[in-house]
DNA sequence: GTTATATTAGAATGTATATTCTAATATGTC
DNA sequence: GACATATTAGAATATACATTCTAATATAAC
């Protein structure tokens, strides 16, 4: 009942995410967002409770996108593909990818976490660690502190580090870094498999 | 001739770095600074032409302490010291590490870089860019574009991601990654000296 | 066709800050 | 001691947004 909606919340969090990518978080206005979505303001605030809330949404779709493959890898204790998979996500998602590398949560969520979003972010801080914690454990076998560390470092820092100079120059990692991140990664990590 | 100064203009730079690196630059009003130094607003501004003035002061202030000692190590051809020089830093200067490794310019420095800077910021830049192409000559002879990316990537990309995480958590870098950073530099930029 | 209501529309409001302005105050120079 | 002016003081102004509010509109349910 009522009148048919005559956008969806998904192209907010789309306009959101675009105007993010192309001119930081900034520039992510309620105005700017409802002008990119070609509706009213209020139409904005009908679906989502603040600015905060959009925002996460952002968030929230950018780190998924990033980990289903990441985590898919090294649950199949791939971990060189894991690795690899930083450069390879970056190339095909630019937009996402300058959120997720160029700007902090506390850049794009200015406030408190929403309350209701809570939840979800910590769930997949959780299988993060865990999926982490995991390829520690079979590569290494016990995993203490400095194990994990060291995963870390090779899985996630590195390739972030490789990657980063790129996304700010708006250009695509060349294919040479991965070479780079492979090398490391078996520098830190060790040969076997 | 005319009053004496009760503040130096050096106090509004520390406390406006103090302020950034505590509570991010999104913190440095010119009132918060103002009341850091005691001073009133209308002093910041008989000093700075603007708020992106003094933030721009800051990131000079903070990049000069960091180069300093990198370029120092670079020029006497010792990478692997330019190369944990960056752990090392960090941890003796949390605040400025804070300010160089977690933000970018853009954070600071809000709208243009002021036209009175501008020149001493590029001359920094060519300061360190040079520095990096002088020892990739040195390091692999000619220095092709693959050379420098591959010094950039070993010097500064891999000893950033190795801090940064620590950095976030307002900890300082645990020795081992001193361990790491060295690895990854071999591995990279092979043994020799 | 009437009604209830989800949604669009966009104007009005409130707040936070940068910046500007006007007025006092010291201090070096004469 | 009087003057010129660098500096302190802090109130007033301007702007940019997030958020709220009031009013229209379309549609599903009856």
């Amino acid at each position: 009942m009522g009148r048919n909606a005559q956008f969806k919340n998904e192209e907010f969090i789309d306009a959101a995410l675009k105007i993010a990518a192309d001119h930081g978080p900034a520039a992510v206005t309620i105005a700017a967002v409802a002008r990119e979505v070609g509706a009213p303001v209020g139409s904005v605030y009908h679906r989502f409770l603040s600015r905060d809330v959009l925002m996460a949404e952002v968030w929230l779709r950018v780190v998924v996108s990033f980990q289903e493959a990441f985590l898919a890898a090294l649950e199949k204790g791939e971990g060189i593909e894991a690795a690899l998979h930083t450069p390879r996500w970056v190339r095909q998602h630019s937009a996402e990818a300058r959120i997720l590398l160029l700007y902090r949560r506390e850049e794009l969520v200015t406030g408190a976490w929403p309350e209701e979003l809570k939840e979800r972010v910590l769930a997949i801080k959780r299988r993060l660690d865990g999926g982490i914690r995991n390829y520690a454990e079979r590569t290494f076998g016990k995993a203490g502190r400095e194990d994990i560390n060291r995963t870390v470092f090779a899985l996630i820092d590195v390739p972030y580090a490789a990657v980063v100079r790129y996304i700010r120059l708006g250009k695509k990692p060349p294919r040479s870094i991965d070479g780079y991140i492979m090398q490391t990664y078996f520098t830190i990590m060790g040969r076997k498999k």
